[in-house]
DNA sequence: GCGACAG
DNA sequence: ATCTTGTCGC
């Protein structure tokens, strides 16, 4: 798939001023709520019986296949990115591509799609699939200008996106992130003063609790999951808890970072 | 000036 | 993100 909005796509020669001034109009051109072309409650899982999707005479809809879910993922090798997608529904793989690109610029936090953001693009134009959702790696709207990787990605594309992050970048949490919760728990975070774009105590995400252990002293911590693009922040912690089997990660990011992480070897492999 | 900051 | 062994737990 190409991108919809060109103007839109990260260009890492850019100022860091130009790269802030295109991040707030990518927020104004994002999407905070509910846009998908498919029910959320939709999510059928690996495992799941095929014919439960079938038609019910009496009961609503249920013709609908479940959603095509892409998962994005980078790795790094010295000056270049490599991307990786994989798409699944209901928990099978159906495609996965991947795409090399050098990085121009060094990581800056909130600049992120600046660095990674032509690589994913190269990425998405090799996948022939038109996937329903895409999961990627990072913040979408908990971020400075609310317009994290997953923000740009998805309006760029103009398709419905989640960012995915393993710590907060900015936001404030209803409760601490310190504390051992159980699976399942959400805990919303709150614009702050370090959102410049939105008034204090807008919900911007969750920090969602997918997996815990069930004993002692080891505990595992929460994802932060924040909406990117026709996606509000409660379905946004709907998609990924309902994508997550068994692991920290939902499957669709899971997937796409291990093959990042094969795509990685072989382009860095003599005999190839 | 100092702190804080996804991957 | 990346560099890596051991260690805990089911």
């Amino acid at each position: 798939m190409e991108p919809v909005h060109p103007e839109f796509v990260p260009d890492p020669s850019l100022s860091q001023t130009e790269m802030e001034a295109l991040q707030r109009n990518i927020a104004e051109a994002a999407r905070f709520d509910d846009d998908l072309g498919f029910s959320p409650d939709t999510m059928a899982r690996a495992g799941d019986t095929p014919d439960d999707d079938q038609t019910t005479l009496t009961g609503g809809d249920r013709t609908t296949a479940p959603p095509l879910v892409a998962g994005v993922d980078q790795a790094f090798v010295d000056d270049r990115a490599v991307s990786a997608i994989v798409v699944l529904r209901n928990g099978e793989v159906i495609e996965r591509v991947s795409a090399v690109k050098r990085t121009e610029i060094p990581y800056i936090p909130g600049l992120l799609s600046f660095r990674e953001g032509g690589a994913i693009l190269a990425a998405f134009a090799e996948l022939e699939t038109d996937p329903d959702v895409v999961l990627v790696d990072g913040s979408g709207r908990i971020h400075f200008r609310e317009a994290g990787l997953a923000t740009h990605i998805g309006v760029t594309l103009d398709v419905p996106a989640v960012g995915v992050a393993k710590s907060l970048l900015c936001g404030t949490p209803a409760q601490s992130l310190e504390e051992t919760y159980p699976e399942g728990t959400r805990i919303p975070i709150a614009a702050d003063d370090s959102v410049e774009t939105c008034p204090n105590g807008t919900v911007i995400g969750h920090a969602v609790q997918t997996r815990q252990y069930d004993s002692p002293n080891r505990y595992i911590n929460p994802l932060i999951v924040s909406p990117g693009h026709r996606v509000s922040a409660s379905t946004a912690a709907d998609l990924v808890e309902g994508t997550a089997d068994g692991y920290k990660l939902p499957e669709p990011t899971r997937l796409a970072d291990s093959y990042a992480d094969e795509a990685k070897a072989a382009s860095s492999d003599p005999s190839e």
